[in-house]
This record gives structure tokens, sequence and C-alpha cells, in this order.
DNA sequence: GGCACTTCTTGTCGATCTGACAAGAAGGTA
DNA sequence: TACCTTCTTGTCAGATCGACAAGAAGTGCC
């Protein structure tokens, strides 16, 4: 009954934020890993994060400062959501942490800027990770898990994709994004077709051409749209030989 | 850098669970809600939830024991997910309350069980709670909000819908789960099409049969599949009269 | 039993969408 | 100019979708 709901315990535990940041960068997915400078997992590659500055921070608010602080980016300009909270007895040596987790993404960017918080950050290849070639701290393997699979999934449903774009980008970037992320390979042709056909989805930028080799692609940015009808499904890659 | 993520800093809060529990009784999506007994918002409805037992208690484990404690629901027969964490200061009067909300979904359900924590607990419909004719303590609205956009959403591409059923079911029985859930109405022929044609989504469950006035229905159960391919993909509410 | 009524199930049909592919357009470079 | 690259517009057959007809298999009523 409504007396348990406020037995008034002392049930406090550590509050941290830790960021799942992908980017695109020589065609590969990437997240933003530090190497960690102290025990526990001392030398291991952890996500970016850290506890709550005071009890009057806001959770979204101090995920974007260590945003800022650890990574150089602004939380303003680019994708921020929560994606999780981790919070098992025993996922930090040191005690009861409960971290929630979010997902960034960001256009292609500069280098992790040296002389901040940001200098021993690094991007590493998603798939490095999700191998195990590059062992995490803590349970952030299944963070990161997660977050990849967010991402591929709001890929599908919502326009995602155009973050991982800059203001204005060409409909064959935004096409690699989608191969990138979902690792498989789309027809250009058919994908030009059905991008257009989302309403609010993209919207055309200006005259403006921009080249790299062949004939200049049009330009376009992100439209009003968030969600996307229809949804781009990714492809099955479950389909054959499935049973009944 | 990584110094910034150690500092060991005492941002204590209390952490609580909240439960959103949705359940179709008399063709109507509803949830679960408690009256309030004690300030602040007495009288008011909340979600079941309460705080961690103690430090040592994991997340999803209080979940169930609410779920338990205060819904009389085995968490083991039903469908309980995360939801999101809901942590701005200033939602709860009394102090810094972080409350990690959950999403349950149960099928017919007896009335709440009197005797129990859950005596005073009402299954009230969706709606009433969604056009605020049934006013919701703290930012409890914005969790019912979120878990019932959720549950429409992972229709679509999971087999939450047979969560809402019981152990068998028929194909127009989960049809309604479909249409109450969405909103919508659909053909029942398309939709038995449809069904069918996704792998693994529903098996047949014998040729047991029950009835309820016309040609009895055939029989079905959950099937091994959770991600639905191709996904059932709701009707466009905004279709016509969009710009371009 | 015969008939009306209900709901379930199988089909049909045209419009639309999808995936595979051809071919032209519009630049760069040798 | 010839060739290469990439972008963009089409084409076409097969799959899918929504709307709908009609038969199947029960119940209840006379």
């Amino acid at each position: 009954m409504s007396a348990m709901r406020d037995r008034w315990q002392s049930s406090g535990v550590l509050l941290t934020v830790d960021l799942v940041i992908l980017t695109l960068r020589e065609d590969r997915l990437r997240v933003l890993l530090v190497e960690r400078g102290n025990e526990p997992y001392q030398g291991a590659f952890a996500l970016p994060g850290g506890f709550l500055r005071d009890r009057s921070e806001g959770i979204l608010a101090a995920a974007a400062r260590e945003l800022s602080e650890e990574a150089g980016l602004d939380a303003g300009t680019l994708h921020l959501e929560q994606l999780a909270v981790y919070g098992d007895p025993g996922r930090d040596p040191r005690g009861r942490v409960v971290s929630v987790a979010h997902l960034a993404v960001a256009p292609r960017l500069p280098e992790p800027v040296a002389g901040t918080d940001a200098a021993d950050a690094r991007w590493i290849p998603v798939d490095h990770v999700l191998d195990e070639s590059t062992p995490l701290a803590f349970d952030h393997l299944k963070i990161v898990i997660d977050g990849v699979e967010r991402a591929r999934a709001k890929l599908e449903s919502t326009a995602l994709a155009t973050a991982f774009c800059g203001q204005t980008f060409t409909l064959s970037e935004l096409q690699r994004v989608y191969e990138v992320v979902w690792d498989t390979r789309l027809d250009a042709r058919n994908f030009y077709r059905k991008v257009q056909g989302v309403r609010g989805f993209v919207m055309p930028a200006g005259p403006i051409r921009k080249t790299e080799g062949g004939r200049p692609a049009r330009l376009f940015r992100a439209g009003p749209t968030t969600v996307l009808y229809p949804p781009l499904v990714r492809p099955d890659r479950t389909a054959q030989g499935e049973d009944r």
C-alpha cells in the first residue's frame, strides 16, 4: 500500500552518467573511449562519464556537462538521449554505483581536443569493442552493445542518421551512415528513391553542389520530420534457412 | 580526464522504482494506479513503486518485488522491462529522488488482490490519464506517456502483443490488442494474413478451439521470435494533407 | 431440422512498393 | 577527346498492401 511507497529509506546510491558517443570516421562506426588512469581497471578503456556534480544537477545536464568536459563536444549541436540505467550491485567494485547511460551521435568531428580533459580520449572502431579485442572496464561492453543496437533501431524509424552528418550532406553520405551502422550494403538508386519518398526526412539545400570525384551531388539538410513514415527497414539478416 | 571520472563524490541520491503496468480490460488499455495515502499529493493517483530495499538489491529485482508487493503479480509470468530514468531535481518535493521507471505488460488479470498491499490499486483507463481527467502525482503523467508510447512502438517490431494475451489466444484477440493499444481499426482478414506471414510470431496451439458466438477460432501461442520481420507498421495518423 | 446471425478463414484484385538493374548526366583526369 | 567516377532518372517483374467477396463453422430460435 502507499505506506510502503512512502517508507523513507536511506537507499542512497552514487549516481553517474556514462556516454556512448558514436560517430563515423574513415568509413567506420566509432565510439569515444578514454583510457583509465586509476584503479580499478587501470589501463583499460572506459566510456566517458562521471559523477553528478551535486544534488541539484539534472541527469541530462550532467550528461551534457561530461560531453563537454570529457569529449570537448557541445551538447547543443548534437543528438543526445538517455539510453538506460545500469545498476547491478557489484558492477563497480568500489560500491553501489548506478549509472545512467546516454547515447550521443556526433557528425564528423575534429580530433579529440588536446589540452583538455579529452586529451586521452580515442575514437575506437565499434567492432573492435564488440569482438572484445578492445576490452572495456566495468560493464561498459554491455552498455556499448545496447547503445549500438539503439542506434541501429532508431535509424529505421527516425531521422537519427542525419545526426551523423553535418548541416548539409549528400544522399550518398547519408547512405554510408546506414551502410556502416547496419553493416550492410544498400543499392544507391533504391536508397535515393526511398529516402526522397519519406515526407520531411531530407530537404534540398539550395542548388549548391560539392564534389569529390564523379558527378557533383545535390546537397540536402535534415527535414522537420523525426519519425520516418514509411520506415526504412533494414534487410533481414536471418532471412534464409529459418524454421517455420 | 580519468581523474575527473574517479573523483569520489558523495552525490548520493535516493533511488526508487516505479511501474507502468499495462493490461487490457473490457476492451480498454488500462494502467494500474494506487491512491496515495500520504502527503505529498495525498489522494492523487500514482504509479506503484517504492524505494530500493537496501544497497544490495538490484534494480530489476526491486521492480519485480514491487510488482509482487503492490500489484500481486508475479514477475516471472509477465513482461517486465526498464523504461527510463526520471531524475529532475524538484520532481519530488521531499528531496532528490531518482526513479527508474519500468514497463510491465500483463495478460487479462484477476481484480487487484484485496487483503494485500494492492488492495487500493485500480485499473484506470489510459485515456483518462492521458487527457488528464485523472491527475497523477509527481511526474507520473510523463512516465505513463512514455510507457504507452514504448508499448505502441514495440508492438510494431516485437512480439510484445502476445504479453497482453494468455498462454493461448485467438488471432482476433491478438488483433484487439493492436487495435486498442494503437487506438485504430484493423481489417481482420489482412491482419490474419499478415501475422501468419511473420516467421515465428505465433504458433498453432493444437487443434483445440474455443468459442463465444460465431465460428470457433484456432488457438495460437507465442512463437520463438521476439523481433518481428517484417514489422507490423501502424497506420500513419498524419497521412493526408501533409506538405512535401 | 431450417434459418438467421455471428465470427473465423480463405481468396481475389488492383494499387503500391521493393529489389535488381540499365542507362544517361555531369563532373574530373589523362 | 576518351575514359573514369559518381550521381540521378528510369524500367520491370515480383512481393506486398488495403479493400472487399464469399465460404466455413459454430450458436440460438422457431
